[in-house]
DNA sequence: CATGAATGAGTATTCATTCAT
DNA sequence: AATGAATGAATACTCATTCAT
């Protein structure tokens, strides 16, 4: 009872130097981003940084790990509330789409994020993301074989994944587009399913 | 008559410079990459360098622009020799992609640029790649409009477009890889022609 | 009474921090010892460190004395069990070099120490050992006047003790080395016989 | 003859440098010694310094190496001058002495480096010495092997150079002597002579 | 136009030391 | 007395860019 306190402050602190990350990220670019930057917007000495981050890499990653994080925390959270499972593909590609728009326009964070994705120095977490919707995705077609017989399954789900990942990214990225989020929502939704359904 | 000479030369010393930055990119990585080892690689001191890129990252861009230039290069020589127009959706889209792959791959230098593509400090020819896509999709689609009429037309080439780019580009960029890239190829070739075909 | 037991686990922190000094010395190398290893090897705090030593240096000002207390302690030893007084001055020198060596032998952080010596950010207790040995010589020669009477004796036991612990000290850093051990002891025992004998 | 400026221009930097590192040093100790400081001292950018020494040791070693270079020449030129083959032991002894003490005192900074001697981060030039030192000695003796001939001739040259080099270090480390150099001096002189003189 | 020596702002990281608990 | 989390000053080194020759 008496051990929370400190595991709770350093946990407070790992959180608030992500947060911080985030926010000097945003405001002076990925160039500009320094450690001592990082350290000054969490209130928090250099030193105290690197007791808890081996470098600032670390810290970009972990920032990025958390946006995976509430992703799927996001995502799983409504295929238990809801039974996506009875859904039709259609529709669960619709509304897992809008979750994932959803919960990156909830921080505004992710959205600065996104628009610079291609420059962050890792990748991985996105590795993560990627295995998280395979997994979803197979399991979903486990359960609905009859329905959705698919031949090369796996390269599909691994290509229709992908694309749609990347595709909202690079979307939210550019800032002038021509282009109505409803019409790219109904697209990847059409591709995904005119991709996996039979007809 | 006396203004070629320097004018070529100036062109040689400009593609000398973007074939050293591909050099040194593929041999000292992307972090090690500094405009000196650049101007070493070509034979040329830094000062010529900057007289014809303003900055680093124009050299770059320069590069991709080229990688840009041969696909498109490529794709409309076949066009043009081939009765392009006269393929299915199917064919065209699988066609397209071969091109694309074995243009990439002739240059050793486009491969490494493709596996380090989310880390360099540019992506805008990417734009013009997408647009040179949107712009040939378009004309296709415009003569054969009767055999394939499609809704939201133009959402769906976007979201094709950058699927099949991004996902090629992270294919190629993953190392270790379980799925072959006939898997790929295919599955990509499905989701284009699903999702544009009617049924 | 009761005060005892505290000033002994003073006692026993205090030699416990020192051993931990060498041990971390012995194995990181100089420029690795930091004051935090060294409370981790003592399995102490860096404050309780803090609390018997004023700062890093004193450490190892404290390791170079427990050195030199040593060595003088093994000649006192000597000096008693024996009657060193009654050896000729060329015994006598060969003896006292023996033990010297003897006893840097025997604790293999010694050595490490006189290979480091040089780096050492103190020198201070090598003052002590030349006070000893100075005090000593002075002793030995203030009761064999009359076998040894020298002229600029003071000066002469300076150059000479000085000269014997750093060649002594530079020979045990020098890795390879061409010359054999027992020569050097001849020579060196050499030097200080015809230095001080008469002729 | 229109290269030697840029050559010329080279040699100066390189020697203004090491004047500067000396001056540093001189002037706020080895521990706040750092490379900007040099450099400014110097009068050039640190981006210079780092053209011509790759790192801040190398800096202090070229320091000690020409320190050496300066003894040797003073060595080299007495040995030239006058015919010391035809002194004996003992005047050889004392003139080399003096020439070292000479030449250290006529750089004020050489001084300061002999009193900071072990705490210098380098020693290698020291070997040099040595080794310039036991080969005039070897040369010495070969020419007069008749008049000394000396058992153990190899050890004893080790142990006389070292003795006297880091005795003569020591003493002029030593700020507050009780011992008048003349009595050093005459003190090694007897060391060297009576060690290596037949009787 | 070419050169390449010179620049110097910029930054990640370490570690001796302190002090609130 | 003990703890160890927090501190933050301090520094070597890089590299894009400039400009005198």
């Amino acid at each position: 009872m008496r051990k929370l306190p400190k595991q709770q402050r350093s946990r407070a602190l790992v959180e608030s130097l992500i947060d911080a990350t985030a926010a000097v990220l945003a405001e002076h670019g990925l160039d500009n981003t320094t450690t001592n930057h990082i350290a000054d917007a969490a209130g928090v000495s250099v030193g105290s940084l690197y007791q808890y981050f081996p470098d600032k890499e670390s810290l970009i990653e972990a920032l990025l790990e958390r946006m995976v994080k509430d992703l799927t925390t996001a995502f799983n959270f409504q295929l238990d509330s809801q039974n996506l499972g009875e859904l039709d593909l259609e529709n669960l590609a619709r509304i897992a789409i809008a979750i994932g728009l959803t919960t990156l326009r909830a921080n505004p964070l992710y959205l600065e994020l996104m628009q610079n994705w291609h420059r962050l120095p890792v990748m991985g977490p996105l590795d993560k993301l990627e295995q998280y919707m395979l997994n979803v995705a197979r399991l979903y077609f486990l359960q609905h074989f009859q329905r959705y017989p698919v031949d090369n399954l796996q390269a599909k789900l691994y290509v229709l994944i992908n694309s749609t990942l990347f595709t909202l990214a690079r979307y939210l990225s550019q800032d002038n587009n021509a282009l109505r989020e409803q019409d790219i929502l109904n697209a990847l939704v059409d591709m995904i399913s005119n991709t996996l359904g039979n007809k």
